[in-house]
DNA sequence: TTGAAAGCGCTAACAG
DNA sequence: CTGTTAGCGCTTTCAA
């Protein structure tokens, strides 16, 4: 094709110079140039299609509006990924690009994706982990850089991660406002254990303390992160005596209370009915579809990942000491009620078949 | 910070000019530069952290090694975000960058997306759908972009979607196999109709042709696209008099199987032993999840999303004319099998509770 | 075999 | 108010 057309050729046409161009089109026209001059440029630009090369602006001027957005996978858990869209959204809404590099959690490749990030002179980083971990920062990532879903293991970095623990409060708060008092937490079994496991676990335990309920350590059980793992679990704690099994349960995740959905069929439970199940994640193919639609807990994932790069561009306060904990701000994790939470039953619930 | 270390400054350092360095650098001896030179350039270079500039060197070259990849939306199918993955994967394999856009499908939005990419001088475009769509490719697209997912509605380009009328074949084909002779198709129901819907209709009718069974318009029934809708769905033609009922369901997708597996439950069929299921789509968290584990045909969305970027990039040959279809190539869809397939039943299953 | 010089397209001082 | 003059950091003829 022929030569692309620049900010000279405009230039020519309009009959100024490529200076004058360059500010009227950049709305610099700080030392007043006539309206009939701007106009003028204005229209020969658009009439003989005259497009910016930020390639150029950007080796001028050192900005380039991009971002790189390095995170250890992109698609292992299905909505995490709204963190993606909601800080190329947020990116888009400030004139940004965002250049995405997924590293497989391979630190070589990460270390060589920030090499190639910078010699592509991006303007920051966000540095994004699927789920919710205390990460050590690679050395090459520049002061500055933005941490989702992540905490730093050292350095001071910008950082947003869910409230698991406040997540946590209000689900098992739902639970006891609705009359329960043996409520169990359905935990995960992972080696090694996920921050939040411990963080939904500190919650659990908190609102049970603030209620005055005693913790019973045979309510607090784990299976692996799937169906089965928590059919086992709930398994377990639902074949418990009468007087000690519980009347709600509090899962780690939504695949968690699936598992316990299809172990309270096995024992005859009816949900809300005879038993109540809180989860984790409001994942939408699990808990909007289950039987009846599960009360859930939902990660921010949106909020964090517009959170990061609004704080990454500088549009955003940064935290005030409130939201934060060690400087890491704690993004809420709303309740959403569906159908899965009722009072507990009045009287030892009868096995029936289903 | 002080002023970045340029190439220049290796050279004055190497005792060498700039030209020097960038011919080293880039391996470009052509001329014969004597290994010493080139030793020493490389040491002083790494030594003092030289670190190149793309922009520059995109400016100069007009070759950038980025790709802009513009996309419908990016969350919505939670699996279909691994052409993201894969498309990533194989720019960085071929060391370029991913530049990820999301419009929301709002034509406006995609305009200017395409606009603010090709000022940044990008070397292609991928265009995706996050499901198998005829699109009009919007005018600013240039020619050489490659889609994803998505057929054009008028015009030639590389486009690759996934083969759905070839998943239905190996999935109805896999219930004929097993010995089934009635078998419904729980299609979906939606304004307007997915592609994919009257494609795996047509796969479906080709099987039974093949098998010398006649189509029966009773079990080919429309649902909504969720467990809901399936179970509905499923429950009219499991209500059909026996020697009408089917002993296997064909799903549009795993969502519809999993209402199928609801219903089944309802009418006392136990799966696979009264009634077979096969779903589509293989989504994670229902199909493996499911009691028993679904079988079912998973879309192609690694080896599409690969595949655009090799096209784009020129990597990899174009597709012989074997497997396009008025252009476009045809990702095969595997089937999964898991544990939902079994011989139709020896006589009629018996009604029984659960 | 290597260096000098001329840009890629744009912005930013500084004069006029 | 606007044009001239320098580059941003790199690649690439073209000479030497």
């Amino acid at each position: 094709m022929s030569r692309r057309i620049g900010i000279k050729d405009v230039a020519r046409e309009a009959g100024v110079s490529a200076a004058t161009v360059s500010l009227v089109l950049n709305d610099r026209a700080t030392t007043r140039i006539p309206e009939a001059t701007q106009d003028r440029v204005r229209r020969v630009a658009s009439d003989i299609g005259y497009a910016p090369n930020t390639l150029a602006r950007g080796l001028r001027t050192r900005r380039t509006h991009t971002i790189g957005f390095v995170s250890d996978r992109i698609a292992t858990t299905p909505y995490a990924v709204r963190m993606i869209e909601a800080a190329q959204e947020a990116a888009r809404e400030h004139a940004h690009l965002l250049f995405l590099v997924s590293t497989g959690g391979d630190p070589e490749v990460e270390r060589s994706a920030i090499e190639t990030l910078k010699s592509h002179q991006v303007d920051g980083f966000v540095y994004a982990c699927m789920w919710h971990r205390e990460v050590e920062v690679p050395a090459g990532l520049p002061a500055g850089s933005v941490l989702l879903d992540a905490r730093p293991a050292r350095g001071a970095y910008p950082a947003v991660v869910p409230d698991d623990r406040g997540g946590a409060v209000a689900a098992v708060q739902a639970l006891v406002d609705a009359g329960h008092t043996r409520i169990a937490y359905l935990d995960v079994e992972e080696d090694p254990l996920p921050l939040a496991s411990g963080l939904r676990l500190e919650g659990y335990l908190e609102v049970l303390a603030r209620a005055g309920i005693t913790p019973d350590a045979a309510l607090h059980v784990r299976g692996a992160s799937d169906a089965a793992g928590g059919m086992a679990a709930a398994d377990r704690v639902l074949a418990l005596p009468p007087e000690q099994r519980p009347t709600a349960l509090f899962c780690f995740n939504d695949r968690l209370a699936m598992g316990a959905y299809a172990a309270a069929r096995h024992h005859g439970l009816a949900i809300p009915t005879d038993l109540s199940v809180v989860g984790y994640d409001d994942q939408q193919l699990i808990a909007a579809e289950l039987d009846p639609p599960l009360t859930t807990v939902a990660l921010p994932h949106h909020e964090m990942g517009r959170w990061a790069v609004e704080v990454l561009l500088g549009v955003r306060d940064r935290p005030g000491p409130d939201e934060t904990e060690d400087g890491v701000v704690l993004m809420p994790c709303p309740l959403i009620r569906r159908d899965s939470v009722g009072p507990p039953p009045t009287r030892e619930p009868g096995r029936r078949r289903v």
